[in-house]
DNA sequence: CACCATGTTCCTTG
DNA sequence: CCAAGGAACATGGT
């Protein structure tokens, strides 16, 4: 589930893995996934250099390289999309089925594993540039919000969405912060009061910094081969879905509001789903 | 077979 | 040029 939190997570996690080590080789199963990079030019960058650092931004895995004689450091722009995972196995586990890129580390290699391929894997950092502030960061105040939110009439549950207004946020913990800060999912950007506005802010920062809290306790040495594959997020055979039970409001249509027991509700804005409760949440 | 899915980009339309 | 809406991308689950 590829949203700030779970990207936060696997980068704690994947970052002290690959710190140090060098690309033996470079095998790349979907070119797409490289785009607009050219799979020469990603080879050429990529054979040999060793990884320095990783960090995120927004959904963003920005991965620091050396190259191998030079020590030029150079940046490898790395997405999830919707189902990306990337993770550190050894050698004789098997691959998976939709390996996009496998890096060998030597005993070890690094594959960016993507079922339906919508992630990216680039020399092209230029996506950092169009990002809003971090939701957790301090630009994210309440006035740069209102700022923003007064320049459009977008519902504004489509409004947080937009990863030039802050980066980060996707369709679950859209809908999640806009049931704790209780504003109905189709109030025009530009109608919040000044309370509302403030209230999503904190709302926002709550939900984003609580799912990194508990995705931080699930253990991410498991998967088909447990003992050697390191998973981007995901559930422990044995932890019960504590993840997913959560969330308060998404995927939940039918089932009580955990507030005041009314009925979620599930509507489409934008092609998407949202899910609110239409008696806690202000229209 | 139908519909749904954590994301982003591109194309239309106004 | 901008805003808004929707399709497209590709695969799998229910």
């Amino acid at each position: 589930m590829p949203e700030l939190p779970e990207v936060e997570v696997l980068v704690h996690h994947l970052q002290p893995v690959i710190a140090g080590k060098r690309i033996r080789a470079v095998q790349v199963n979907r070119v797409k996934i490289l785009q607009p990079t050219s799979l020469s030019a990603f080879k050429r960058a990529l054979q040999g250099a060793t990884f320095r650092n990783l960090s995120r931004r927004g959904k963003y895995m920005v991965f620091e390289l050396s190259a191998p004689s030079s020590r030029k450091k150079f940046a490898v722009l790395g997405h999830l999309g919707m189902t990306g995972k990337m993770y550190v196995q050894k050698k004789k586990a098997t691959l998976p089925k939709h390996a996009a890129v496998v890096l060998d580390l030597g005993a070890e290699r690094f594959v960016f594993e993507d079922t339906r391929y919508f992630g990216r894997m680039t020399l092209d950092t230029s996506a950092l540039a169009h990002l809003g502030p971090e939701p957790l960061g301090k630009e994210f105040t309440a006035a740069y919000f209102a700022g923003q939110l007064q320049k459009s009439r977008q519902p504004i549950k489509v409004k947080l969405l937009d990863q030039s207004l802050v980066a980060g946020i996707g369709n679950i913990y859209a809908s999640e912060a806009l049931f704790l800060a209780g504003i109905a999912p189709s109030r025009p950007a530009d109608s919040l009061t000044r309370v509302e506005q403030r209230d999503l802010v904190r709302a926002i920062r709550k939900t984003i910094a609580a799912a990194i809290r508990l995705g931080s306790t699930v253990p991410l040495n498991f998967g088909p081969d447990p003992s050697d594959a390191l998973f981007y997020f995901g559930r422990h055979p044995d932890a019960v879905d504590y993840y997913e039970e959560s969330l308060r409001v998404y995927d939940r249509a039918g089932k009580p509001c955990i507030n005041c027991g009314s009925a979620i509700q599930r509507v489409v804005q934008g092609a998407r789903s949202t899910f609110f409760c239409p008696a806690c949440q202000k229209s």
